[in-house]
RNA sequence: GUGGACGUAGCUCAGCUGGUUAGAGUCCCGGAUUGUGAUUCCGGAUGUCGGGGGUUCGAGUCCCCUCGUCCACCCCA
């Protein structure tokens, strides 16, 4: 018989047991810290109707799109029409959607966190993925959102991200307002040609100052030497301190409408971070932050290591004025963020600041005699009722070799329950990471283990 | 979507200018007698050299096509 070859698609990541224990564990730190925040969960179907997902034609996302058909749709299917489905490529479309759909039925200003897969068709690519979790929180107004709201954001990411242990990170925050503003008066007129300029500053961290000025004074642009210049000059700043941070933004001058509504949100932005408990050492005011996506407005966040700069973005998302527009007249301001948890757990393990998890399966029963297996069986109830994981092995075989499965399986206590044992009404136990064995009176072997495990 | 590199055991790779049955490490499996894993020792399994065609007495090695993978750009988590 012919054999199929064994493999995923690229693009995917696909874990062994205990490296899902680490992944699901990362999961779990971020969802405590959501939960924490007063965030409430939701999940939308993997599917939206292709003509939801796919409001604005002809962009990027149509490109990227997975459809869906059905067999019976696919063969029914006319030539050059789209399918009715597709595969959602974000959490802040479904979203949308959702807030749209059951605006009446929703509590404003609302708060909801989705951790859930999403599907691109991109090239494959290291540490790029076709299928990956985004865990995302947004809070949408009704009408109208306090930009307070975009200082909480920042403080739910400070905590995710010390709860997850991988170093010091800084949350970099920039306004799109200010920076507009700025532009105009440099005389770069329209959102387009901002958006423009914008997407390529954003890339002077990759690409340098040198490349960037090129690109800006290049045929592309057209942007005259000394205003490119000052532009590299403005957008160099980073901020050491939130006195820093306002004493830049008081520093401007006083420029066009936009710039100081950009400057008024940034400074109650930033101060309110330090009252929400952010450390200054983990924020700061970065004027080359802008975000690729055009539909944010106001505030931009974006997250990076400080000491593993080569990851560059953990974290990212900003203010947007009307998230649903394509889907109700009401007007639906909001303010999020998004984890890519999938890349961002590949970074890490990458760069060696996450290892493997340890096996959920806590103690292993060992089998000496076949006759025992009902004292094995009861051992095994009573674990468990102790709150300890256990799994008794079922199968005679050698010793040995039932030592050599608990090792592999990252199982880090084996216990015997043997003649000797019995006779004493003990039970063995032998702890396989430190190498060490007792044996232990029965009645004290859960309490035991607790201890151990703890 | 545009441009560029690379395809040899499950994995990481060696194979000099074409020359016998294609190798190493790792991993996997088995053994080293009694109720003890990971360490040590011994033994074993595994490849249409990505696929197809061509040049040649002879191709893993050279040429063409094709498929696949990876990298950069675009974009983005």
């Amino acid at each position: 018989m012919a054999i199929t070859q064994a493999r995923t698609m690229p693009g995917v990541l696909e874990l062994l047991p205990l490296d899902q224990v680490a992944f699901q564990s990362m999961l779990d730190a971020i969802r405590r810290n959501f939960e924490r925040f007063g965030f409430l969960a939701i999940e939308t179907p993997v599917m939206e109707y292709s003509n939801v997902l796919l409001t604005k034609q002809g962009g990027e996302t149509e490109r990227q799109v997975y459809f869906v058909q059905s067999t019976g749709a696919l063969q029914a299917a006319r030539e050059g029409e789209l399918p009715e489905l597709a595969l959602r490529f974000d959490l802040t479309v479904p979203l949308a959607r959702y807030v749209a759909e059951h605006e009446r039925e929703l509590v404003f200003p609302f708060r909801r966190y989705q951790m859930q897969r999403v599907y691109r068709g991109e090239r494959a690519q290291r540490g790029r993925f076709r299928e990956f979790y985004q865990c995302d929180i947004d809070v949408i107004g009704k009408d109208q959102l306090s930009v307070r709201y975009d200082a909480e954001i920042p403080a739910v990411i400070y905590n995710v991200f010390r709860d997850l242990r991988i170093g010091d990170f800084t949350i970099q925050i920039n306004n799109r307002k200010l920076m507009r503003g700025w532009l105009e008066t440099l005389g770069i007129q329209g959102a387009p040609a901002q958006a423009a300029v914008l997407r390529e500053v954003d890339k002077l961290d990759k690409r340098g100052a040198e490349a960037v000025r090129a690109t800006l004074t290049g045929a592309d642009f057209g942007l005259a030497a000394d205003a490119a210049s000052a532009l590299l000059d403005f957008v160099a700043f980073r901020s050491t301190s939130l006195d820093a941070a306002l004493a830049r933004l008081d520093a401007l001058g006083s420029g066009s409408e936009a710039l100081e509504q950009g400057r008024a949100e940034l400074r109650e932005v930033l101060t309110l971070i330090r009252a929400f408990g952010v450390p200054e050492s983990h924020f700061a005011l970065n004027l080359s932050i802008a975000r690729g996506l055009d539909y944010y407005t106001g505030t931009v966040y974006e997250t990076t290591l400080n000491d593993h700069p080569q990851i560059g973005s953990i974290c990212s998302g900003g203010r947007y004025e009307n998230l649903a527009g394509h889907y109700t007249r009401s007007h639906l301001p909001g303010v999020g963020i998004s984890i890519g948890a999938t890349r961002l757990f590949w970074q890490l393990r990458e760069a060696g600041l996450i290892g493997s998890g340890r096996s959920t399966v806590e103690a292993l029963v060992a089998q000496l005699d076949e006759a025992d297996l009902p004292r094995y069986l009861g051992l095994a109830g009573e674990l468990r009722a102790a709150g300890i994981n256990t799994e008794v092995i079922l199968e005679a075989g050698k010793l040995a070799r039932q030592f050599r499965y608990a090792d592999r399986a990252g199982i880090r206590f084996v216990l015997l329950l043997g003649s000797e044992e019995i006779a004493r009404d003990a039970v063995t136990v032998k702890d396989l990471r430190a190498a060490t064995q007792e044996t232990i009176a029965r009645g004290e072997v859960a309490a035991h283990l607790r201890a151990a495990l703890r």
